[in-house]
DNA sequence: GGTCGTTATATTTGGTCGGAAATAACGATA
DNA sequence: TATCGTTATTTCCGACCAAATATAACGACC
């Protein structure tokens, strides 16, 4: 068993699953440029699958984690909410401790 | 954000090689029925999707994790190799303690 | 009013995945 | 030799998913 790696994946869920790792990538996206079509470009994302992942977002969480505007001052565009910084910021730092759990466990990968 | 449960998977892997959940449920049901066919029934899967987990499994690893054998007493059936014991010894270990992290992260959760 | 870039949304298209079914091979056993 | 239940493997088909495409609405700004 030797050069094997351990790997996984954690999200947060209420009923089924709605915030992992691509929805935060997606988030610190909008967060940095602004938009949800420029944050979808960046990942190499369709804008469809980003709107999608923002809408499912927006309506299953309490409160939207992300605010959009059609129209005015440069066509548009979207920002995180409050909300959505605290699902950021805790996401974070739950990926950092599953890290972490990961590291730890590679060390003891049997030969 | 109370009322959200965090979950998530965990697996082996070597470049494209895996091993998760679903085969060692896979093994597990071999070790209990001595057959593919009926490990994949008993976890409702088709016989196709089982044998070509079990052909990865087999093929991928270093050695096999399922031994096989088609006619004879009872028409044939298959075995998980001592190799594939060790899968499953050190998956469940390691199962274990990342559903240790689960409990332990899930009491994390802000309000 | 026309342009711009964005959000918002429906429709179509294409590729992949898995299930169903069919078939063969196998070896014990009667 | 015929039967049996399993492994082994191929072919076909439908379902689903995601990308691509198309279109509309919006509001600032010129």
């Amino acid at each position: 068993m030797v050069g094997l790696r351990i790997n996984g994946r954690i999200w947060l869920e209420a009923q089924d699953r709605f915030f992992g790792i691509g929805r935060m990538e997606l988030l610190e996206g909008i967060q940095r440029t602004g938009s949800i079509n420029q944050a979808a470009k960046a990942m190499k994302m369709s804008y469809k699958r980003a709107w999608e992942l923002v809408h499912s977002m927006n309506t299953q969480a309490d409160a939207p984690l992300v605010s959009t505007q059609t129209g005015g001052e440069k066509g548009g565009g979207a920002v995180v909410t409050e909300e959505g910084l605290k699902y950021l910021t805790y996401y974070r730092g739950l990926q950092e401790r599953f890290q972490q759990f990961l590291a730890e466990e590679n060390k003891k990968v049997p030969a």
